[in-house]
DNA sequence: TCAATTCTGGACTGTTCAGTCCAAATATAG
DNA sequence: CTATATTTGGACTGAACAGTCCAGAATTGA
């Protein structure tokens, strides 16, 4: 077995690498040499292992929503209620307001801003993504609730659904350019939905 | 006076035809050849008239802007009151969901989200649109305080950040394929911090 | 009618784009 | 060492891109 040359690159490393580039510019803006620069490989190697621009921009979308749902999994588990993990990850975006990272957003949400319904075939893995994070603040809703940190009466999915877009909202706010003081202003509103 | 041969069209029916195929497909995902199309009109008299893409992209911007503007205004002071004003308003998005027009969103949040700060000569007429919508939410507010509709001890501007803000993220969920029935599930949540 | 002036159609330019292709390089198995 | 399998660098391609340019068409004032 595994004959030939082996592969002087690392495929993960170098999606990652094509991650933060589609993240940071979008798919229409990159440009398949800011990906050969950023992922460090040639591209007769870049079509032979991810296809086309076309691949590698869905594969990087998976990539993501694995890489942030599971993030967000983790903290929610390590949180010290549901509430205060929901509290806390709308003041860390809030806190990345006026900051290079704050300029990113959200790798789905700058995507489903792109191409919306434009794409039927880019459409399904973008909503896909969204809806796992909008699972992951259901959780965080339904033991919040279970602790009293949130009214019993309200609906978690909706609530979580809430959480999600409202927090779309403050990163396009953030890329507009809205300063701390002002994010933070809109989530303490935001939050108020939870009592 | 007037000397020459005159224009064959209508630059401001030109421009826009323009607004709409940026508002619909973005900066970069737009071809000059979109644009002749849509405008009708040629090459020489586009980049007579305009000069070039980029500065018919901010000619668009600024068209968004006073429109969109003066649209909201109008209904601020048609409205039988500030609260139903923004009521109204957001209803209105939420009704836009899986319908063509909901899948244009706000060209100024479109392109905010475009470009973030990565394009400083377009971050500002950008932030100064946003900055109008906010105007007239927060007027909206105001009025509404005074007729007893809005909880006075609200701090308007705040408020009206928090509006605009949640209503790019009521866009961009529907963009991302939200129905009808969610989408009316977020505003009913959103609307819960005019009280 | 005839300058003077302005607008228009379309050919043209140089650049950048995504993607292809192949000879050379590098590994394994026997 | 040889046959086989795989990767790599870089030259290459054709299409699309934004933008230029100019000859001719259309208008006005005299």
């Amino acid at each position: 077995m595994n004959l030939g040359r082996p592969l002087e690159f690392n495929p993960e490393e170098a999606l990652d690498a094509a991650v933060d580039v589609f993240w940071c510019k979008g798919y229409e803006a990159t440009s398949m040499t800011d990906l050969l620069d950023a992922m460090d490989l040639s591209k007769s190697s870049l079509y032979q292992t991810f296809g086309s621009k076309r691949q590698l921009f869905e594969r990087s979308l998976a990539r993501y929503a694995d890489w942030l749902s599971a993030k967000m999994t983790k903290e929610l588990a390590e949180a010290k209620s549901g509430r205060s993990f929901i509290e806390d990850t709308f003041e860390a975006v809030a806190n990345t307001a006026q900051q290079p990272e704050g300029a990113k957003g959200c790798l789905m949400a700058n995507s489903a801003n792109d191409f919306g319904q434009r794409e039927p075939a880019l459409a399904i893995p973008v909503s896909d993504g969204l809806q796992r994070f909008t699972r992951v603040f259901m959780d965080a809703v339904i033991k919040a609730q279970a602790e009293g940190g949130v009214s019993a009466s309200a609906d978690p999915h909706a609530l979580a659904n809430y959480l999600l877009g409202t927090m779309n909202g403050l990163r396009t706010m953030i890329k507009a350019g809205a300063d701390k003081r002002s994010a933070k202003g809109m989530v303490t509103l935001i939050l108020k939905a939870l009592d």
